[in-house]
DNA sequence: TAGATTGTTAATCGATTAACAATC
DNA sequence: TAGATTGTTAATCGATTAACAATC
C-alpha cells in the first residue's frame, strides 16, 4: 500500500488512466496484463509495469494483475485510503453536473453540502442536498471538517468564496471559475480549465494532418 | 507563428496553463516578464522562456511579453488559427455548463448544435440552441461540418453515440462518459475523467503531510 | 551606462525504453 | 517443460536547469 520508492509526477498523472480504464472493462473480467493496459492507452508495456510497481501493485507472471484489486490499490493510494468530504459552492449547470457525478465518489470524494448565494435557490432540494446560503458556508465546513472546496460561482465571486472555504479549514480548493486564485501557504488550489484538454487534442489533430496520417488516442490530457 | 523546432509534449500541456493564467489578469495590464509568470504558476523561469519561444513567442528584454499579444498568439498556435465548429449530445447537467461555457470559445470551439435522445427535451431550446433529435445527428454534423463531437450521455449510450459521430466525419470525440471508446483509426477520442486532477490534487496534500509542510499550487493537471 | 530581462548553449537530472532475469 | 508474463538492471533518450551571452 505504501510507495515502494519516489512515484514521479509522469507516473502519478498516469495512475487516473488506469483506473478509468479498469473500470471501463466489463463486470466479469478477471485479470489484465500490462500489454493489454498499455496497447488500449497507447503506452509502453514496461512503462505500465513500472507504474504499477512504484506504488506496490503486484501482479502475477502469466497471468497478470487482478482487476478489481488493481482498481482499489491505485484509487486507494491516490487518496491514501479515505473518504473526504466536500462542499460545493455555486449550483449553476456545472455546480449540478458535478454535484451529481459518479466519478467524484470513485476517487473517494462525497459532495455533503452545497451552497448558493441566490436566495431563490437557498432552501431547495437537489440530488439530495438542501441548498444552503452563503453565511452558514463557514460554519458548515468547520462542521462537516470538509477537506475539499468546489467553487462553481462567476470568476468575480470566486476568490471571497475561496476566502471562505480557507476560513472553513479545506485543504483543497478545486477552482472551475478562470480566476485566478490567492490563497494562504498549505492549501492547494487546483484550477480546472474545462477546454485544455480539447485544446491539446486539436493540436494533436494539427500535427497528424502535416505528418504521416496515423491513429492516436489521447486520453485525460496525458498522451504517450 | 509555426513552430520554430519540435514542440515536445510537457510544453504543449503547459501552453493552456499559460493562456488561463494571462486571461486571469487585470484588462489593463499591459507586459508581464517570465519570472511573473513562473512565480504565479510555480514553474521555472527559464522553462518558461523555453516553451514561449518554442511556438515562437517573442519577448523584448527588460519588457517582457506582450500580454495581449501572447494570448493571441498561444491560443491560435493551439488551435491552428482556426474555429472549429463542435456537435454535443446529451443535454444533461454536464451538457447544459459545457454548451454555455465560455472557455470553449476562448480555444477557439463554438457548440452549434445540441442532441438528445430525450423527445420530451427534442425543440426546446437551451443557450440559444433547439434540441435536435438523434435522426438529425449524421446530417446536421455533415452540413456543419463539425470537427468536434462532445459525448455527455450516459455511458451506455457513449459508443453508439460515438459511431454516430464518426459517420458524421467528426475529427475529435469529446467523451465525458465513463465508457471506453473505440473509433477507426484517424480519430482522437479524448476521454475526460473530470475527477482525476482532484485526486492527483488529494495526493499532493498527502505528501505534503507526510514532507515539510509547505505550499503549492498545482494547476490544470501539470504540476511543476 | 547600468540593469533587467530575453534567448541560447552546455550540463544535469529524470523518465523511458531495451535487454534480460525471475516466476508461475 | 515450455511459454507467457512480471519485475529489474542498464542504456538511451528527452526535459529541466544552470550559466552566460545578447539585447534594449
Amino acid at each position: 500500500m505504501l510507495p515502494q520508492h519516489h512515484v514521479s509526477n509522469c507516473t502519478l498523472q498516469r495512475l487516473p488512466l488506469y483506473v478509468s480504464f479498469l473500470r471501463s472493462l466489463p463486470e466479469d473480467a478477471r485479470n489484465i496484463s500490462s500489454t493489454e493496459i498499455a496497447k488500449s492507452l497507447g503506452l509502453n508495456p514496461v512503462q505500465v509495469r513500472k507504474d504499477l510497481a512504484a506504488v506496490g501493485s503486484k501482479g502475477r507472471p502469466r497471468v497478470g494483475y487482478d482487476i478489481h484489486w488493481l482498481t482499489g490499490h491505485l484509487t486507494a493510494y491516490l487518496s491514501g485510503g479515505e473518504e473526504y468530504s466536500a462542499v460545493l459552492v455555486g449550483l449553476g449547470n456545472l455546480g449540478r453536473a458535478l454535484t451529481a457525478h459518479s466519478s467524484l465518489a470513485d476517487y473517494g470524494f462525497a459532495v455533503k453540502a452545497v451552497f448558493d448565494s441566490n436566495q431563490a435557490l437557498v432552501g431547495s432540494w437537489f440530488a439530495g442536498h438542501q441548498v444552503q446560503g452563503m453565511h452558514k458556508l463557514v460554519p458548515v465546513c468547520q462542521q462537516l471538517q470538509a477537506t475539499v472546496g468546489i467553487i462553481t460561482v462567476p470568476k468575480e465571486q470566486a476568490q471571497p468564496v475561496c476566502d471562505l472555504l480557507v476560513t472553513g479549514g479545506v485543504r483543497i480548493v478545486w477552482n472551475f471559475s478562470t480566476a485566478h486564485l490567492t490563497a494562504p501557504q498549505g492549501i492547494i488550489v487546483q484550477d480546472e480549465d474545462i477546454a485544455a484538454s480539447l485544446a491539446l487534442a486539436t493540436r494533436q489533430m494539427l500535427s497528424q494532418q502535416q505528418a504521416s496520417p496515423h491513429s492516436a488516442t489521447i486520453q485525460g490530457g496525458v498522451s504517450a
